[in-house]
DNA sequence: TAGTGGCT
DNA sequence: TAAG
């Protein structure tokens, strides 16, 4: 795989741990074709604010498309077939969304990724993410797959235990992060969004976080 | 297993 | 900023 290599020379490929990594500006080329489906995934399953099993309303909004989608209320987390807001399905993960979820999983030496599940999180400045693991997912074995779309934001990477002091990463619109195998149980979170507004998407930033739920 | 991607 |  030379063109692996290339990559990383390039600094196009930064390894943030042994099966993890960020694919610099990935998804750049479809940035533009993947904003305008979450705008159609968003017509049919608005954004909204959940709330977590502690009673604490989430800041980052979020919705999701594909057969499976990642729920939180006072009950638990877990991934459900139809939006419990709508009574509907999910709408269907988007060509493009697929493509690319399995592109750069390939390219960060994943292959075969086929996602069930596509959670998207809206930041608005100020927003974060506490630090938590992804482990509702039936099992471990396929990797994450996170693109950045919009704002500048500060991706914190940490290890298995929540106490482990995580790394800043710093991310870009057009970045793609990957983490699987011995990675794949990682806390990891996003620090407060900084207001600087982005040229296409402006004070916001879109995370499309694709799993193997089922 | 409980409890939980937030809070103090 | 770390920890529960």
């Amino acid at each position: 795989m030379p063109d692996l290599f290339a990559a990383i020379d390039e600094g196009r490929i930064e390894a943030i741990g042994p099966r993890a990594c960020v694919l610099r500006g990935f998804a750049l080329a479809q940035a533009d074709a993947l904003a305008a489906a979450v705008v159609d995934v968003a017509r049919a399953a608005p954004f909204r604010h959940l709330v977590t099993p502690g009673g604490y309303t989430m800041s980052v909004a979020m919705t999701n498309c594909g057969a499976l989608g990642w729920i939180a209320d006072r009950r638990g987390y877990r991934y459900a077939a139809v939006d419990p807001q709508t009574g509907r399905p999910w709408p269907a993960m988007p060509p493009v969304f697929a493509h690319l979820a399995g592109t750069a999983a390939a390219a960060a030496g994943f292959a075969g990724f086929a996602p069930d599940a596509c959670l998207i999180n809206r930041y608005q400045p100020g927003t974060r993410l506490s630090l938590h693991q992804d482990r509702d997912e039936r099992d471990y074995a396929a990797p994450i797959v996170s693109v950045s779309l919009g704002m500048d934001a500060v991706f914190l990477f940490g290890g298995l235990a929540r106490s482990d002091t995580p790394a800043k990463v710093p991310l870009r619109h057009g970045d793609v992060v990957v983490w699987g195998g011995e990675d794949r149980l990682r806390f990891h979170g996003v620090l407060p969004l900084r207001d600087d507004p982005h040229p296409q998407l402006g004070s916001q930033r879109i995370n499309l976080t694709f799993r193997k739920a089922a």
